[in-house]
Order: structure tokens, then C-alpha cells, then sequence
DNA sequence: CAACATACAAACAGGGCTGTATGTTAAATC
DNA sequence: GATTTAACATACAGCCCTGTTTGTATGTTG
């Protein structure tokens, strides 16, 4: 019985809602096609219609959502002239937030975590990689005007601040989404990132030029 | 061809060895018997042998390395007299080293850092929560330690310490193992915990001025 | 040295899952 | 309004994998 062409898309709709939903539960390598057409009200043959395999519906459903990050960081660089280290402080909480009201992020981002990327997986993995990498350099620009902009300690350098910064949101998030959310991540985490960024600024004085405040020129 | 009893407990170790490179590659899930009996030299009447299923193998293969955190942490609570923070530093460059060194170490954590852990592995998965409970335990004690001794700032409890260093060791090895080692652990791993150990003893001379210049505008 | 237990190998049964091929119906198209 | 085609459902073939069972030769024990 076909459908309307706009039904035809309200249906891959539900297939990767529910492929997203099933692939959480049972992990993207567990999880048979079956599941997840049952899940989403419909037949194995709608699936394969609309997707070619599995590893074609994990990759649609990893871009049906994009990960916030790039707007992030994009919002970040459009604004040059305020304090840049207070700016990224500002986003990552409010990423943290962000994740931590959005359920659908947070099973996307479970499953991505806890993706086995081995084998049949192998275009979904790269294409995180080249993600991850642009990622990297984003947060590396920032944190060299914020240090242009005399607000970090210099023992500190852009790719050092940014791998740590990064470090400690992936293992934030891998703690909380993998590890049965047992704490309350954006009070946690708003402080340990408040943390970290006090103490990207902190060292300033301690160091050997005592040019007075950071700011106050 | 029934082989001694010495001889038994080889192949059961070349079992164990050839379930580790196996699931390495493919990852637990997606490793068969038969691949993991072939890269072992033998047949899968021996895993059956000696290991009811695949994810009594895998326990006993988790069993089998016991990560490090566990001995570390004991020597650093072995000698309370000295400078808590910095033989916490020393225990944790000496834990990335040995990874860095130790193949098969790596393996492991690798597997079980992308293990699905859902379903079938909910054992292996509540031992692994257990283990990094008492490891938590372990860090905050020795951090109240150092906060007690007066070489921690103020604004670090021992709880917040304990998470952010936990979370920045667990991004790190995600990031090296995961992502396809593509920069030097040690290095770059002993610098960002360098920096990490010394924001933590940083802020303590600042903390009374602190409120002098906090962003100057 | 006979009898039993052990440490496997080899064969077997069964199921689930994948991908494809075919059928079917309603929407598009003309 | 007939034909085509899109959007599925259903049926099918076949593989791989698991767990079990059976066979068997060798240690081990009395």
C-alpha cells in the first residue's frame, strides 16, 4: 500500500526515531533490523527501502542530529572582540545544559561513545574523526586569542588548553551517559569546568611577569 | 588427545591471549568463537571446555590483567607522611607510562572501553562500576589528604578533584586508544596532568586577592 | 594394567539475522 | 482513466553462530 510522498518521509522519520531509540538500548551492534522496524511500526522491507544496511541508517541517524558543537564554536568565533575565555566558559555550560534537558542528544551521544567503530563501521568512525578534528581546531583558535588577549596564563598553550578541555567533557560525558547518570551533570560539571577555566587564567600572576591584573591594564 | 593437567592450564591461557587480540580487533560483540578458537590454534570444544560462553570468557579475560589503578593507589595510601599531591602526580605519570609501554594493557582497556556492556555483559558491567567506585573512594581520600597538609586551594574539594582528574584520564585514554594513538600519551598526557596538579595548588596564594581583578573591565 | 576421568576435537541441531526477490496497493503522471 | 512508479509488506534463501552432544585418545589413579 504506498503512501504519499510526505507520509514516505514522516515513516523514515519514525525509523530513525525508533532506530535511535533501539540502537540505545542495545547497543548499534546488537540490534537487529527486526527490533527496530517493530519499534517504529513497520516492516524489515521499509527499512530496507529507505536505508541500504545498518551502517547506512547508524550514519543517517548520526547526522539526522547534529552534535551542538559546531554551533557552537561557530556562535564563539563570530564574536572576537569580547573575552574570549569567558565566552567558551559560557558555551560549554551552556552545551552541558543543553545535553542535560535533550534526551534525544543524550542517547545520540551514548550511542556514539559506546559505538564498537570496528570493521563495518569504518566510514561512520572517520567521519567522527574529521568532525572531532575541525572540533579541535576551533577550540584551539579561541584559546590562542584568549591568550592573544592576555587572559590565560602562558603556561598554558592552545592545544594544550583544548585536548584538556576536551578531555575532561568527554570524560564528563562518558561518566554520565555511560555510567547510569549518577550525579548531576551540569552542577558538576558547570563546576569543574568553572574550575578548569579559573585555573586557565589563574597561574597569570604567579608567573614571572607581575604586570599586575589580567585585565585591568 | 587428552593433554596434562600443566598442559591444560597453556592452551587455557593461549585462549585468554587469543581472546584478547580477537576482541581487540572486532570487538566483543562481534568476535566469534570461531575466530577467537582459530587465532588460539585450536577448536571451539576447548573454549566450551573451559569457558561456559563468551561472556564468562570475557570476565575471565578482564580478570585475567588487573588494570593498575588499583595496586597505585594503594602504594600512594601506603605512605600518608609525604607530599600527598605530589606522589599523586608521580603514581599517575607512572600509570600512563606503564600503559604506554604495556600492549596488552592497552588492548584491554581499549575492549572495555568500547564494550557495549548492555545486556549479556551486565555482570562484567557492575564489577567494572564497583571497581571505579573504590577507585573514586581512593582518590578523594588521598586528595583530603593533600586539602589536610594545605598544598590544595580552597576551592577544590576533594570530591571535585577526584571527578575532574578521573574525568580527564579517562578522556585522555578514550581519545589515545580509541582514536587511533595519534599523538605521544606520555607526553602530552604528563604535561596536561602537569598543568592539571598545578592549577590544583595554584589558586592558593591568590585566593585573598582574588576579588582584585577577576575580569577588569 | 585396568578403569576411570580429563581435555579436547568433530559432528549436529537449531535459530536468528541479513539481504534480496517478489508481491501489492495507492499515489503520480500522462 | 490507464499506466507507471513509489512505498512499502511478505516470502525466501542462506549464512553464520551458538550451544550441545558425541567421540576419543591420553593422563591419572588404584
Amino acid at each position: 500500500m504506498r503512501r504519499s510522498k510526505a507520509r514516505a518521509r514522516e515513516t523514515r522519520q519514525q525509523i530513525l526515531l525508533a532506530a535511535e531509540r533501539v540502537f540505545y538500548e542495545k547497543g548499534v551492534a546488537n540490534a537487529s533490523m527486526e527490533e527496530v522496524a517493530r519499534a517504529a511500526g513497520v516492516t524489515r522491507g521499509a527499512i530496507y527501502w529507505h536505508f541500504a544496511n545498518r551502517s547506512e541508517l547508524f550514519m543517517a541517524l548520526c547526522n539526522s542530529v547534529p552534535l551542538p558543537q559546531e554551533d557552537l564554536l561557530a556562535r564563539g568565533l563570530e564574536a572576537p572582540e569580547t573575552d574570549a575565555l569567558a565566552l567558551m566558559e559560557r558555551l560549554v555550560g551552556e552545551w552541558i545544559e543543553l545535553l542535560s534537558r535533550d534526551e534525544q542528544r543524550q542517547r545520540i551521544l551514548s550511542i556514539l561513545l559506546r559505538c564498537d567503530y570496528g570493521g563495518e563501521f569504518a566510514d561512520v568512525c572517520t567521519r567522527q574523526h574529521d568532525i572531532d578534528d575541525r572540533h579541535m581546531l576551533a577550540l584551539e583558535t579561541v584559546f590562542a586569542r584568549a591568550l592573544e588577549q592576555g587572559r590565560m596564563n602562558r603556561i598554558w598553550t592552545p592545544q594544550s588548553a583544548a585536548s584538556t578541555l576536551r578531555w575532561m567533557i568527554k570524560g564528563l560525558c562518558a561518566e554520565w551517559l555511560l555510567f547510569g547518570r549518577r550525579f548531576d551533570i551540569v552542577a558538576e560539571g558547570r563546576e569543574g569546568v568553572s574550575r578548569l577555566f579559573r585555573s586557565f587564567a589563574l597561574g597569570q600572576i604567579l608567573e614571572s611577569d607581575r604586570d599586575g591584573c589580567p585585565g585591568g591594564r
